[in-house]
DNA sequence: AAATGCATGTAACGCGTTACATGATTTT
DNA sequence: AAAATCATGTAACGCGTTACATGCATTT
């Protein structure tokens, strides 16, 4: 009966370590940092925080602001830090791969020429994107050495440097592999025409 | 509320191309070919299955066997074609990423070094192993170049090799630089002993 | 005699996103 | 006047895995 994997409560237990938020700041944080290798939305922060601070692994405290609405500001106990370790310590488990991209490809020859080199042109846009974006987050980290876990940050930002880039070389491949195999397809159409009275 | 997004029923649309088969058989399938690329489970391929069929996407014989139960053996209609061809047309979109390996990588700080070596070492042998899977499926594609979707199957493949080649790059720098940065702290602990006296 | 494989399927449960609700403040 | 931002939260729904059920045949 799908016994419980999700990572959800020790993301933002690991989060609380760097200062105590509210469920929004949390929110702002993992689409500022850890957004390229994780993600969570409100509608599942917000339940597990209230479980967590139940729980006693995090603590909370009003803050009232006048005319908006209270902040909750949680931190983290040292039951809650308890619980991050023991979740550090079992190795990360290898995640299901789903990538649409390859899967469509994969039905190729039943898709359109155009669509095909589409996929892969629209990917080589997105990613040279987030590239440009691992660079600013790159200097933001340089900039702040204070934070224990700044070395660590960066050999998360190294990982996706290096995969986006091993993505963009086969981009290239792909592109010229594409190209041979349409233009191979035209000379064999136009071939077969020529001296179709010679086949068989 | 939730608009589907899910790609199973193309998934099966896809393979069903090929050739007809048995949910069980597309089960097989799917582990021996895509299965690093995407994955269904019997909980969803045989609902999708009798979903698919009665919607007139597929169609469905009963092949009797003795003693065994019958196989309910699937094959795409016209109309599966053409929805396969719709989807297909669609530009791929990008997945949320969820790499449990970073997310831990980037609580370093709150873990033990030697935990954090682990991961690393793990996923080396992991993706290492995968590695050699792929170079007997490049024999297998190479074996069978009548399939119209050889060549696409070579880039999806191609995909594999040139990413955990780059996820094996990272881990050489990254475990080069965990052992920087453990010798470095054991340095300026001791450091700190020698001269204390000194220091502040 | 027990375990494994073939082959089909259902039920329960956890996960995660999206949509919606609220209400004041600030910006356009 | 309308839209966006801050800030919190709930409800509904779809997705996907796991566990279970069945039953015969073959293997150990």
């Amino acid at each position: 009966m799908a016994r419980r994997t999700s990572s959800t409560p020790e993301v933002l237990l690991g989060l609380l370590t760097i200062e105590p938020m509210s469920g929004y700041d949390l929110g702002q944080l993992i689409q500022s940092s850890i957004h390229h290798v994780w993600n969570e939305s409100y509608g599942q922060i917000y339940p597990s925080l209230k479980r967590l601070a139940a729980a006693g692994f995090l603590a909370c405290k009003k803050e009232k602001q006048k005319g908006k609405p209270d902040r909750q500001i949680y931190s983290i106990t040292a039951k809650g830090r308890e619980r991050l370790a023991r979740w550090l310590a079992v190795d990360p488990q290898p995640e299901v791969p789903r990538n649409e991209l390859l899967l469509k490809m994969f039905f190729g020859s039943k898709a359109s020429a155009p669509a095909i080199r589409q996929y892969v042109e629209r990917m080589v846009e997105r990613e040279t994107a987030v590239l440009q974006r691992l660079d600013v987050i790159d200097r933001e980290i340089a900039a702040n050495p204070q934070y224990p876990d700044a070395p660590y940050w960066k050999m998360v930002l190294r990982f996706g440097q290096i995969e986006l880039n091993a993505h963009l070389c086969w981009a290239q491949e792909t592109l010229a592999a594409l190209q041979k195999l349409s233009t191979g397809k035209v000379r064999a159409a136009s071939g077969r025409k020529e001296k179709s009275h010679a086949s068989k």
